[in-house]
Parts: C-alpha cells; structure tokens; sequence
DNA sequence: CCCTATATATACCAAACAGTATAGATTTTT
DNA sequence: AAAAATCTATACTGTTTGGTATATATAGGG
C-alpha cells in the first residue's frame, strides 16, 4: 500500500498534467493548479520542488499512457503487418484517446516547450526516439521472418510513418477537425499495403 | 509615401513578430516587446489597442510573407506538375525560410493559440484553408487541362499533401532535425509523380 | 494511544504582469 | 512658421506571478 504522501503526489500529476499540455508551460499558472487540485500552494511546493519539475513530471505521466498505448498495439500476437494494424487503428482514434490528457503530449508539450522549456523539450525529443525505435523493431522483425520488405531502413521508415501520423494530429488538432485524421491514416493503411 | 506613425506601426510588428511565434501568446510580455523594438510601453500602446491585437497583427504579417511565397511558387508559369514541384522545392528549405519569422507560424499559433487565444486560432484555421485551396485550385487546372489525372478531388489531395507537409514541419520543429522535412518531402515528390 | 515525522495551510515576499492617465515631444496640416 | 493633431515617454494603477517561512494539522510507527 502507498502512504498517503505518495498517493496526493499522483492524484496532482494526473489533475496538473492535461493542464499544462492545453495551456503549455508559461501558461499554466501555480493557481490555475491549485484551483484544479483543491490543494494549496503550501501543499504543492510540500510535493514538488518548483513549477519545472511538476510541469516534467505531468509530461512523463501522459508520456507513460501513451507509451503503454502503443505497447499494447504492437506487443500484441500477430505478424508485423498485424501490429501496424493495430498501429493505424489506434492512430485513427487518437483523438479520443488524448482527450482526457488535454490533446497530443508530443505536439504540444514539443511545439510549446521549443522556446520556452529546454528540460520538456529534450523530454519530448527522447519519447519520439523512443516511439520511431518501437515501430522499426516490429518492422525489423517482420524483415527477419521474411514476412515484409522495406524500400528503406526500419528506422527510416517508422520515421516517415510516424512523421505523416504527426501531420496528420498537427492538423486534426489546429483545425479541430478529425477528418485529417481519419483521412490520412487511411491513406497510410493503402501505402504501407502497397510498399511492403 | 507613408506617414512617421505608419513606418514606426510596421516596424514594431515586424519586430514583435518572431517574438509571438517563437514563445507564444501568454509566453510573449509586453516587457519583452518594449525591450526588442526600443520602444516604451506607452509607444506600443498608443499604436496598438492591446496585446491581443498586436499578437494578431503580427500573425497576419507572418502569415502575409508565407501567402506570398507561396502564390509565386504556384503561380510561376508553367504546368501543373512544374508548379507542384516548386512547391515541394519551397517546402525542402521552409527552415532556413521561417527562420526569421522564428519557426512555421502556422504550427506554432496554431498550436499555441488553441487553448490561449480563440481569434488567433481562428486566424490560423483561416490561413489553412486558403493555402489548401491554393494548391487545390493548381490541381484543378491540371485535371482540366489532362494533365494529371486524381485518385481523389483536388481539395482531398490538396489536404493530404498539405498534411504531409505539415508532419514534416512539426518533425523537424521539435527534434530540431531538417532530415524530416528533407526525407518526407523527396518522398512526397516520389508520391506525386506516381500517383498523379 | 501517544509521539514523532511528515504533510498541508496561512500569510507573506519581491518581481513581473497588462494596461492607463497625462504631460511633453514631434509630426502634419494649414 | 504657427496651429492642430498625433505620437511617445513617464509614472503609476491594481493584479497576478512563482516561491517561501512558519505555524498547524494529520499520518504512521511503536
């Protein structure tokens, strides 16, 4: 059983951490956390040592979902063609799936934390080597069975891949429109059919 | 010619404008903006209504620059396939070309403003659909002349090569890495050629 | 159940925030 | 060149910022 110390600890990551992805760094405010949480300042700085840190570890928390996402999909059983699959299937609801973290972790936290952030902006650099070293294993995997081929590197490839599912969030998000995600992902299904 | 008050307006936009890109709208002070143009609060106030405002001014100026890019890579004479491939050409450098404007202000405002700042957010949706229309009215062209042939509308195909693009921009944004936009765009000219 | 350790609240800090009233300086018009 | 209009600097609002010292309340171990 975790103490109660640990336990106010997470309850703040997980009610702070859609905050700062809505309203980034600079814009997320220590009483904007203490109005989500119901804690006082006091409380908070009893738990964290600054607004960095917390900001760090709200970004790991829903890195961690993320990550854990992504792993059930193509940790799954079933040939590689099958895990990206199931890849492009979660990709196509991915709206939903961030919506309780306050939209996609990797665009905001990367694009907000660019200028004003070095700490969070090296954090989110890390977790898209992370994400692109997880998709070129499964189609490395897939080119040792012989079950695929590739027109390039596993690792050149997951990179292109992830990078059009990037585009496609970036586009979805700003125009709040989740047509360009539907849209593009389909459209990758097609092309990773025909190339591989 | 312009008058003292007109110059001394488009100079604190345009030096304010790489500012707002670059650390966003609440990430922007007025002290900031004081200190860059060398003007006192009093100046910019006596120019501007607020920082709303001039925050929306000066998207619209970054705006302007990229619009005007653009139409002369897609208007310069030639086929619709010629242009197209200006295009491509214009969006393998897009670093070097928004790095005075501090960063892709599509990308950046629009990822920015979408929980900070509704007429800013609004802005950027707008500046979106008329970029995509400029490339799908090239596209038009192209199918009216014979020239291409589409597996999808022009709009559609537009949408998912500006999609594309725009992965590749907030690729190479974040990780601070120009292979994205190189490798996704020599994809993408590989792509138009096969499909068109 | 008590005692110690730890967690939270209160009250405060100096600095920075956006914005403004007004006076003085500089254009622009006549 | 004088008068009118406009622009800029100064000095100041009240509010909010991130952060802290300290007192109080609560939790966990014996």
């Amino acid at each position: 059983m975790s103490t109660k110390a640990e336990r106010t600890t997470a309850y703040i990551i997980e009610t702070v951490a859609p905050l700062f992805n809505k309203h980034g760094y600079i814009g997320t405010s220590m009483s904007d956390l203490t109005e989500a949480t119901g804690f006082t300042k006091g409380a908070i700085y009893g738990n964290f040592e600054n607004k960095e840190a917390l900001a760090l570890s709200a970004f790991e928390y829903n890195r961690n979902i993320l990550l854990k996402a992504l792993d059930e999909e193509l940790n799954a059983p079933g040939s590689a063609l099958d895990k990206l699959s199931n890849l492009t299937e979660f990709y196509k609801k991915y709206d939903a799936f961030t919506l309780k973290m306050g939209g996609c972790p990797i665009l905001n936290v990367g694009v907000d934390a660019q200028h004003n952030n070095k700490l969070l902006a090296a954090a989110v650099k890390e977790t898209i080597k992370e994400i692109e070293g997880k998709i070129a294993l499964v189609l490395e995997n897939g080119l040792n069975n012989g079950e695929l081929k590739l027109p390039v590197t596993p690792l050149q490839f997951a990179k292109q891949l992830f990078t059009m599912i990037q585009g496609a969030i970036a586009m979805s998000t700003i125009t709040l429109d989740r047509k360009y995600l539907i849209n593009t992902i389909n459209y990758l299904e097609i092309l990773v059919k025909r190339e591989l």
